[in-house]
Parts: C-alpha cells; sequence; structure tokens
DNA sequence: TTATTTGCGGCCCTATTAGACCTCAATCTT
DNA sequence: AAGATTGAGGTCTAATAGGGCCGCAAATAA
C-alpha cells in the first residue's frame, strides 16, 4: 500500500541514513561494496523511495558498522 | 534470496517479537487488531517466515507501544 | 463435555522489493 | 581541458512481502 504517512517515515529513515554514510564517509559506491547492496538503490533508500526488508536493513548497518537499532535512533528525537 | 543466515536473523527476531507481545499479555488476533496485520502473518513473522518491511516493523512496534529500535534490541545481547 | 480462543499453516492474488546493469549530469581531480 | 568519481534515475526479471481468508488442532474457558 505504501500510504503518505509511511512514504514520509521511508524519506525520514532515509535521510538519516545518508548522514550516516556521510559521517563514516562513504560514497555510494563505496557503501554498496561494503554491503553488496548496488549503489543507485542505497541512493533510492536515501530518498525514501523503497521500503526496505529486513534483511537489506542489517545490511546497511554492516556497512556502517553500527547496530541496526542504531539506524531507528531519530526516531528518538 | 534469503540465506540460511538471514533465516537465522530472522527467526531471532522473530522469537524477540513473540517475547515482546507474550509481555504485553497479547494474543495474535488482538495484536493483529492493534497494528492491522494478519494474524496469521504474525505467526509467521514469529517464525521467521518473512523478511519484513521498514513499515510493518513500525506497524508492530505500534501495536507494541514499543520504540522501533527496541524491537532489534536483542542483538546486544 | 461443549464452546471459545489461540496459534499457525495453506492459498490466492497483487504490489513491490531485490538484484543487476546502464546512463548521464554534475563534481571533483589532475 | 580531459578524465575520473559520484549521485541518482531508468529498465527488466525473478522472488517475495502484503493483504485477506479458510480451517484445524490444541489449549483454555464455561
Amino acid at each position: 500500500m505504501i500510504t503518505p504517512a509511511d512514504k514520509k517515515v521511508l524519506k525520514r529513515f532515509g535521510e538519516n541514513l545518508r548522514k550516516l554514510r556521510k559521517e563514516k564517509g562513504l560514497s555510494l559506491r563505496e557503501m554498496s561494496y561494503a554491503c553488496s547492496i548496488d549503489n543507485s538503490k542505497i541512493a533510492k533508500i536515501e530518498k525514501g523511495m523503497i521500503n526496505i526488508t529486513f534483511t537489506t536493513l542489517l545490511q546497511l548497518a554492516l556497512a556502517l558498522e553500527a547496530q541496526p537499532a542504531s539506524l531507528l535512533d531519530y526516531e528518538l528525537e
């Protein structure tokens, strides 16, 4: 379904992901290499265009060398 | 793809989800009502049979009245 | 014992994620 | 200026998540 509300949440998540990637000093292609996710897909995730699955979340965390839960920490704000 | 490794992670997540649901004293059907996810599907998630999406994770958190990140806390163990 | 609740698996169909690859404009680099 | 890097959108296919419903055996309640 992907409601407008979902779209907003995904966008928020994507922004945070992008922030974390930048902090790590990784380019999309470098991160892509680190977690085996196509760089164009990561770009889409950061743009909130994809409703990622659980395993994808874990892969992203892996590339960022972070706890999966930490990718969701922005919610606490 | 859903590798055996993924299967294990999903199973672990499901177990934790089940634990949280029990702590809340909710039956599958009650939780289903609380987050608009079919009870049989929640059962499958708890069994690690589904690689849930980000929005589904948020829905589950909603039903448990918990922070989405808290559903991943078991990883810290 | 008879009802009711509960967990859970099977189906079905549609929407969409995953995965891989290509292209291109805008930025750096050199 | 020429070349490489980077972000990001497009496309195609296969796999699967979502959504909804049915049914049943076991546990629980009446």
